[in-house]
DNA sequence: CAAAACACCGTAAACGTTTACAGAAATGTG
DNA sequence: CACATTTCTGTAAACGTTTACGGTGTTTTG
């Protein structure tokens, strides 16, 4: 922790001037000579370039924030995993932000980029405001969204399509012979709790089964809140043969409160997740689950950011991850299906 | 993205020197008159502090790195969803590195403390090596180090009591009446390995079970390998009644191979994982766990570190988190355990 | 051998802050 | 009103880099 040794040291040392030394950190154009003298007196110092002074100078910080609305969310956990790789090869360190999905946070978050502490943002808000629209178009640096912006928000944008993963999960249910399915969403005020309501009304539909708001129950994004969503569901429509969940946790919540009320999972209910984490796997019955592919829109992110930050201004590009069905045993477990 | 206003800026727009304005902003005594006039040329443009700069000069970033050695492992994300709040409570940001157990990663995170990016580092490393230890000492920022360091080495240590949480969960399946009880380990040069290991060997004896070297089965932390070291254990020992595992995923891996192999779980074999993670939960049979207080562990490091911020040089200072064993149903669920 | 060309190097300014110091303005005292 | 205090403000230096520019010293060229 003693003061530790700076171009200036090394250039006293050396012999040199600070110039000089920097130019050899650099690799620029330097006689062989004052390299090997640089060089060993930055050796024998235990030289390490001071990474703020050089951000200062060079107004690149080579970081990145990753604001995510729940560090103990699976979901972002998948983005973050794919995030960091990509950024790490390309020289960059992530400053991790949890907003809580408190849309005053996510604000700061916003804000702050004016201290330019980093050369961009990768946020994944619950929900967009108006606030968030503003601050988006001020924002002091690049910023990529995971997850719906309006059109011409002048930001990179990295969708998951919900309503066709919805789609693909009615279908399957409906395939299967279901055909009271019940939905568990979260609040409708947020940007998948909305879509995914939709989405679910839509696909109903385009099977041909009538919507009843009876089989529509509203809760948080939580197990335990989901389980709770599930037990009033059940009570009112007896008959419900298949749950579409807005996302795993909640599944497993439904998973809980069935097995508690003596239903067999898939035999009398079927349950399908959404966001396919880990814990679908781990689950049992391991839970049909749409993947919305987390993972690839954290890639996808992360390399929107890079190529910006590499190449400056451009149009905002918005990419999509197509979603996909991953089945398994709460709707098609038979065989090992059970209480 | 335009150039952002800067002290200098705002010193113009209201006829002050720059000291005036650094007056002002950091709230140190100015004329009232100043003061307006300052704040309002700050507030129309929009100014923003820049971080860097003050970084540079005041030799705080008001950043702490956070090394896991794995951003997928949950008891990482545990630690960190307690480090977080924490920190951002003390007005800290975390820069994330995620090393992948890979030693030279390790070592290039503690070299890279001498940039100076960061006021301090948390990390948690799997394998502690004589390159760890003599980086630890010339460090250039205060480390806290998750795991267990040899004594004398100068950093502040948090450490798990596994081998009193490994005693736990054999006591348990003892006392349950188990007799032939597997271990399925990770590598035993990891210091999590190492020490689990040697704890089953004592907690079994304590319990007067002979140890059988036959009972224990390598493989490495993850969920595949888990089971594929349960299936070869299942073969050489075919009587087994219990099983240790040496983390959860590895458990979980277990509970597949078992159900694959029709023994019912608790009734055949019980199983017992360790880390008391999201996925123990969320698993069916719901696993019991050996908690070693990931998040606890995570919580005291994130406070050691800003106390040593605060209070600089003092001994370096050992927190031990005690274990606790989490009862589920893969030990005693017989009512509800399945096929 | 003088002049031109070149390679290398040092001085100094800049990045955006904070802060020691001294000077100016305002206030108090006799 | 002269002076001593106090309060406030501006100048300048510093944090550790990078880099434009001009000056040496060496080499090439005619």
């Amino acid at each position: 922790m003693a003061e530790g040794p700076t171009i200036t040291t090394i250039a006293e040392r050396a012999g040199v001037s600070i110039a000089s030394v920097s130019r050899v950190l650099n690799g620029l154009p330097t006689r062989q000579e004052t390299v090997r003298k640089v060089m060993a007196a930055a050796e024998e110092l235990g030289y390490v370039r001071n990474a703020v002074a050089r951000s200062l100078k060079s107004r690149r910080t080579h970081q990145v924030a990753f604001a995510m609305a729940d560090v103990g969310n699976p979901a972002y956990l998948a983005m973050l995993r794919q995030i960091q790789p990509v950024l790490k090869a390309a020289g960059y360190r992530i400053v991790l932000h949890s907003t809580d999905a408190v849309v005053a946070d996510e604000i700061d978050v916003l804000h702050s980029l004016g201290e330019r502490y980093v050369d961009g943002l990768i946020m994944s808000p619950l929900r967009v405001t108006g606030r968030h629209l503003q601050m988006l178009a001020t924002a002091r640096a690049p910023v990529v969204i995971i997850g719906s912006v309006p059109e011409g928000t002048p930001v990179d944008n990295v969708r998951a399509d919900s309503r066709t993963g919805v789609k693909l999960a009615i279908d399957h249910l409906h395939a299967l012979g279901r055909r009271r399915i019940g939905m568990v969403n979260g609040p409708p005020d947020t940007v998948p709790g909305a879509a995914r309501g939709a989405a679910y009304i839509e696909a109903l539909e385009a099977c041909g089964l009538p919507y009843d708001e009876n089989l529509v129950q509203i809760g948080d994004f939580y197990r335990a809140e989901g389980g709770r969503a599930v037990a009033a569901l059940l009570d009112r429509v007896p008959d419900l043969d298949a749950l579409m969940c807005a996302n795993d946790l909640i599944a497993l919540g439904a998973l809980d409160v069935l097995r508690a009320a003596g239903r067999r999972v898939p035999q009398d209910v079927a349950v399908v997740g959404m966001d396919d984490t880990d814990l679908a796997a781990a689950s049992w019955p391991s839970l049909t689950s749409v993947s919305l592919g987390s993972a690839e829109r954290g890639k996808a992110a992360a390399e929107l950011l890079l190529d910006r930050l590499q190449h400056g201004e451009r149009e905002p590009r918005v990419v999509t991850v197509p979603p996909r069905l991953v089945v398994r045993a709460s709707t098609t477990g038979e065989e090992e299906g059970g209480t």
